[in-house]
RNA sequence: CGGGGUGUAGCGUAGCCCGGUUUAUCGCGUCAGCUUUGGGAGCUGAAGGUCGCAGGUUCGAAUCCUGCCACCCCGACCA
């Protein structure tokens, strides 16, 4: 029989990891928890490339590329940094092989061990600053705004394909200021770049906030994240940006000379969004028949599928097809016409379902009669038919329809899933019950946020930006607060 | 990295406890042919296997033992 897929209601991550292999995005590979992206997801991928990149470039921000290899002492340099992330490094210490003595196989070689051991990035600030010294001696050098899409390495324990994976791709920025209000203004303004982005293209909705101390990327002076409601109530960060202060710049010795002839340490920021929002993509929308894209990333927006009995049929269905593919293409609609005799149309109908194009045209002989065709849209489910004059407009609207409703309908879910807990047993109940965004008084000490954490399980997903000043008691010491956080269980 | 589970054809599985008519079961998929085609087609025939890998015990191992690899769940950890 068909693909099965897990119920999303009797087992949700068996759920997830059912639609992430069978809609063909990614699958296992032979090495711990690395994946291999299959050409459907990664296309999927290179769209979100594309959106992203253009809006980098819109914003004044050029491409790179640093070594993949940091020298163990870069890594040593910044003391946090470090800190955060030692206990995930995978090292190069070799660079050579040679035939094992006993004629079994190939063995490191002993004699061909490095002085200073490589660190695989598991990001670049440590080289890029190392650089950036190179680089910048005047104001006039400044600021330096660029970005590299890469690939890193964080030698995580428990894996999960997108969420979270040994090896990842992903974009990372990296800007150099002479002002900490430039670079603060910098940091918030990428920011902003990755809401526009969730919201226009994975049609998700997002708060922006800040994250607490405990949170905080390892090196930072401010950590600003845009989290994201998953369809079982579970929070996930979908992308940060961090102001790092002078800390870099300090470790590196990236000095300029100012206007006044001063010399003044380089202001800082980084931010970076990865594969993982691919994992949001599927959690955010999806359903129990399949992926539901958002037609802005969807490879294939449109599949035209026709349905014959005789030859005849079948070629005048060539002919009428042929015709409204160019006609879409013409509006820039990429369309798939499935024109194979191997597989019936029911077989393709859930085929696209479970590969979540927006769109389906079926065409049959009753339809060149009448000059009409039969339009299915995926995330509703209906069908309808359309005359076939106009028919690309009408196709052009529906799709920006669906990226509209897409979203609608992730803003209801979130906002029917935020709540406001007065105690700590209000949050817990909400966390086990229905789960979601949680509102909740809290005294600011990284202490109080640990012991939530140990009894629910749920961290500070952020403090949101612009957040609505009130007095209130801490729901776990009754000490006082001047404002509401968000908790939740996250990925 | 700790605890638990899993690994048999492309996928899902039976067999394992209790080693031996087992030339390894069944379904889906694949291939060939015919009939089909408006929601996952039917019939007939065929191909497809280092039983995760490596050792060991034994006359004999998918089955027992040891080590390793990968995946899943829980925990710890995690920008």
């Amino acid at each position: 029989m068909a693909k099965e897929i897990t119920p999303r209601s009797q087992d949700y991550s068996q759920w997830y990891q059912d639609l992430v292999i069978k809609a063909d995005l990614a699958e296992t590979s032979a090495v711990r928890g690395c994946m291999v992206i299959k050409p459907y997801g990664y296309a999927i991928w290179e769209k979100m490339q594309q959106a992203l990149d253009r809006m980098f470039k819109d914003t004044g921000h050029v491409n790179a590329y640093f070594p993949l290899f940091i020298p163990k002492s870069f890594f040593s340099k910044e003391a946090s940094h470090i800190e955060g992330f030692a206990k995930e490094c995978a090292i190069v210490t070799h660079y050579r092989l040679k035939n094992a003595p006993d004629g079994k196989g190939i063995i490191v070689d002993d004699e061909a061990k490095l002085d200073e051991e490589y660190i695989v990035r598991p990001t670049s600030e440590t080289i890029i600053w190392n650089t950036y010294r190179n680089w910048i001696q005047s104001y006039r050098d400044l600021p330096i705004l660029v970005n590299q899409w890469a690939n890193v390495v964080r030698w995580e324990m428990r894996t999960r394909l997108f969420l979270r994976t040994a090896e990842f791709l992903w974009q990372e920025g990296h800007t150099a200021h002479a002002t900490e209000q430039e670079a603060i203004e910098e940091t918030l303004k990428m920011l902003h770049v990755y809401e526009q982005f969730a919201n226009q293209f994975l049609a998700l909705p997002v708060i922006k906030g800040v994250k607490t101390a405990n949170e905080r990327f390892a090196g930072a002076m401010e950590t600003y994240c845009i989290e994201a409601l998953m369809q079982d109530g579970k929070a996930l960060q979908a992308g940060t940006s961090h102001f790092l202060g002078q800390n870099f710049a300090k470790a590196f010795d990236v000095r300029f000379t100012s206007k006044e002839g001063v010399q003044n340490y380089v202001w800082a920021t980084s931010w970076g969004v990865s594969t993982r929002l691919m994992g949001a993509l599927v959690m955010a929308h999806s359903d129990d028949e399949g992926l539901i894209l958002p037609p802005k990333l969807a490879p294939i927006q449109v599949v035209i599928i026709p349905v014959y009995k005789s030859e005849d049929q079948q070629k005048a269905l060539n002919k009428y097809a042929t015709k409204i593919k160019s006609m879409l293409e013409l509006k820039q609609i990429s369309v798939k016409y499935d024109n194979r005799d191997t597989h019936k149309p029911g077989f393709k109908f859930a085929e696209y379902e479970l590969k979540g194009v927006p769109v389906r045209i079926a065409i049959g002989p009753r339809d060149l009669e009448n000059q009409t065709v039969e339009v299915a849209r995926r995330d509703t489910k209906e069908k309808s038919v359309y005359q076939f004059v106009n028919l690309d407009t009408k196709i052009e609207n529906l799709l920006n329809n669906i990226q509209q409703n897409i979203f609608n309908k992730a803003l209801d879910f979130r906002d029917n899933n935020t709540f406001y807990a007065d105690s700590i047993e209000k949050l817990n109940s909400i966390l086990d019950s229905t789960g979601g965004f949680i509102y909740a008084h809290w005294d600011g000490t990284s202490e109080t946020e640990q012991k939530i954490k140990e009894i629910t399980k749920a961290t500070i997903r952020c403090i949101p930006l612009g957040n609505q000043q009130e007095m209130g008691k801490c729901i776990l010491t009754g000490k006082p607060s001047k404002e509401k956080v968000i908790f939740s269980r996250a990925y």
